[in-house]
DNA sequence: CCACTAATGCAACAGTGTTGCATTTGCCGG
DNA sequence: CCGGCAAATGCAACACTGTTGCATTAGTGG
């Protein structure tokens, strides 16, 4: 059964790297994948200490640095800070289905959970304003952060 | 010409400190006052750098963190991170009064704008998180970068 | 003024991110 | 397929931000 079309989410990693221009490197197409299916921001930490793929050697911490900056560089990938202070990549693409839900940031870990709610309707703009994106954030401490702050 | 009244502004650092219930000492009186003065919030390496008034030895870089810490658990000060991952305090008051009102962010000239309407209600939470602040962003063109833009 | 506790100063450390440079590797033209 | 060049990598060293432990000092209540 032949699929009726080729969405984004198919397409190869390297194929998306070769498309932006550079170089496709063993360590931007893990990292790419590994970003496209997180399914929250992830920090440099993070990944740095994803397994290491099928005897593949850990990417060297600089070497990571430098591969999300490139990604991010050719709009692959998105660069936020977290609450704590800590830049969180995601693959692009990911943004316009978190649009449709609302965020909780843990001030603990820094972490972003995917609420269940849509983001409530904006209230009216003045006059002339143009909206673009409406963020609603919720801010607090996890389950896991707040049984350790008890 | 006699003020009808004392405002929060006219309140010294001191009294605000000893108010709080905690030891009025010469660091807290002088960071606070910094913040107090500021016009936008200050980051800790900003504040070390602060002319040392009045043949006033600097204080120490560790006593500053704790400082700040201790002026945000009393309630005196807020902490945020600013876009480069680095923490800012500003004065309380500076800022309370925003939690009530939504804000819109000018993706074009950066500006703040803050709007009539007030947060929605957050949506219920995933067992054990706590909520400790509500973030109702709104993010586009202000009418003066839209009209440029069209 | 005393005593008790909170706050300070200093040293050492941890986490995050950057820079320089020699070596390796992806990629392109032949 | 090969050779060469620019880009990417690995490693060491570094910078900046923030934290912890501990001995000493200083604010406060009595
Ligand atoms: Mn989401
Ligand atoms: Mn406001
Ligand atoms: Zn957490
Ligand atoms: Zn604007």
């Amino acid at each position: 059964m032949a699929r009726a079309s080729a969405t984004a989410e198919d397409t190869l990693s390297s194929e998306l790297i070769r498309a932006a221009g550079v170089k496709v490197t063993r360590g931007r197409v893990r990292v790419l994948d590994a970003l496209r299916a997180a399914r929250q921001p992830l920090s440099h930490a993070e990944m740095e200490a994803l397994p290491a793929g099928a005897g593949d050697a850990a990417i060297d911490r600089v070497t990571l640095y430098r591969v999300l900056d490139s990604l991010v560089a050719c709009g692959l990938a998105l660069k936020a800070v977290d609450t704590r202070g800590v830049f969180r990549f995601s693959a692009a693409g990911a943004q316009r289905q978190h649009a449709k839900h609302v965020h909780f940031r843990c001030t603990g870990c820094g972490g972003v959970f995917c609420l269940k709610a849509e983001p409530p309707p904006p209230p009216r703009l003045p006059r002339g304003f143009r909206l673009q994106q409406v963020e609603f954030d919720l801010r607090g401490l996890c389950a896991g952060c707040g049984a350790l702050a008890s």
